[in-house]
DNA sequence: ATTAAACTATGCCAAATGGCATAATTTATC
DNA sequence: GATAAATTATGCCATTTGGCATAGTTTAAT
């Protein structure tokens, strides 16, 4: 019999569904926030049912924004990475912003980082963990936490002492997402292209000085 | 017969109402945000009748917001040009984030910055003016326009191009804002302090170069 | 084919929200 | 003090929200 073969091919459309949802409220966080974002919204923007939420996230809404934000901070991290191990990362960061802005332009600055959103809006229970997954504001802290560990080894590789490169990364993952703040709020992407004209050189100059 | 006198004392306690109701606004939203703060919430807060709204913000609650980010964003300009006029630039700035920093640790980080919150959370018709006083996103955008010039003037006063100052500026306004975003997340002043770290020195090199 | 499980669809509910209308009350003016 | 205006207090309403329950449907295993 074939007992302990539980399944080889085990989800199908569920797991599609599931995370057509996870996907669909990464996407409308950033449009209307956290509160501003219903169920509703959520289930009519994948053309799901509304009983798929109940039923995938028994947490409620809760989970599926902590899922939401997970989701979205790998959609950002792997890219991320990526750049920064092939082009190193003085021009591994310098096409991520410009990545970033080319986004803030398409969507005419309707809809910005995810992330920052879920970091800057208040939730009600924003703390309460959800099991297995932490809270939101957890999950939000350990996605900016992968960004500047992946900024900070960058740095490492090339010879930024670790107590200088800590300083730098913060700088920039801070710097980058108040420039977005700042975007949203002019409707251009000038404040990125102003702030890479600062941190660029910052992190030429730290490398250089390292190597000297 | 007293015809072209009006009032010496306009209002009394219809004033101190209004007041109120804008302070206690801008005051939720940096902990609650724009849309978690309900108007039910508002009056509450600072002890007022509901009715007190229609009557005073006859724009309604989009009105309440937009006259709260105004209001708190002289909050902040006010201390902060002061400060950036009496200490210079660098220590003035170094004052002043050293202000937020207190903030956030007395609020443990439950109170961020409310025009971070207006810019970042997006609001159902935040482009809709309000007649006399603009957008929500128009007054937010106006704010950090504010701070932004307060800083670039007192760096040229100190001798930096304008065109260096006005990338180092945007620099350290972005920085702040999205290092507040940080400090929620990971409920630490941590990154302001870091952040500090590297902008002191930054601004210091820009004066000094400029001098040379 | 049958049965069980996973999944989806739909309706209902209590709570909350912004806006409004109306009434009560205070305040200013003569 | 009387009158009018300004302000405040309260109740009502339509809408939206998250959560749940129940029923229907598909999918998988035997």
């Amino acid at each position: 019999m074939t007992d302990d073969i539980v399944n080889p091919i085990p989800p199908k459309k569920r797991a599609n569904t599931r995370k057509r949802l996870v996907a669909g409220t990464a996407d409308l966080i950033r449009r209307k926030g956290l509160n501003a974002t219903s169920l509703r919204d959520v289930v009519g923007h994948v053309e799901a049912s509304r009983g798929a939420i109940p039923h995938h996230f028994p947490g409620g809404k809760h989970q599926l924004l902590v899922e939401a934000v997970q989701f979205a901070g790998e959609q950002v991290s792997v890219p991320l990475g990526q750049v920064l191990e092939s082009q190193g990362s003085v021009r591994g960061l310098a096409s991520f912003m410009t990545q970033w802005g080319k986004m803030l332009e398409d969507s005419q600055f309707d809809a910005g980082c995810p992330i920052l959103v879920a970091a800057v809006e208040p939730y009600d229970g924003e703390d309460q963990p959800i099991p297995g997954l932490g809270s939101l504001r957890e999950k939000t802290n350990q996605v900016f936490n992968d960004w500047h560990h992946l900024l900070k080894h960058a740095l490492q590789r090339e010879g930024v002492a670790p107590r200088r490169a800590e300083s730098l990364c913060t700088l920039v993952v801070a710097a980058v997402e108040g420039s977005i703040a700042l975007c949203r709020a002019q409707r251009s992407a000038q404040p990125l292209h102003e702030i890479q004209r600062e941190l660029i050189p910052l992190l030429e100059q730290a490398i250089a000085h390292s190597q000297a």
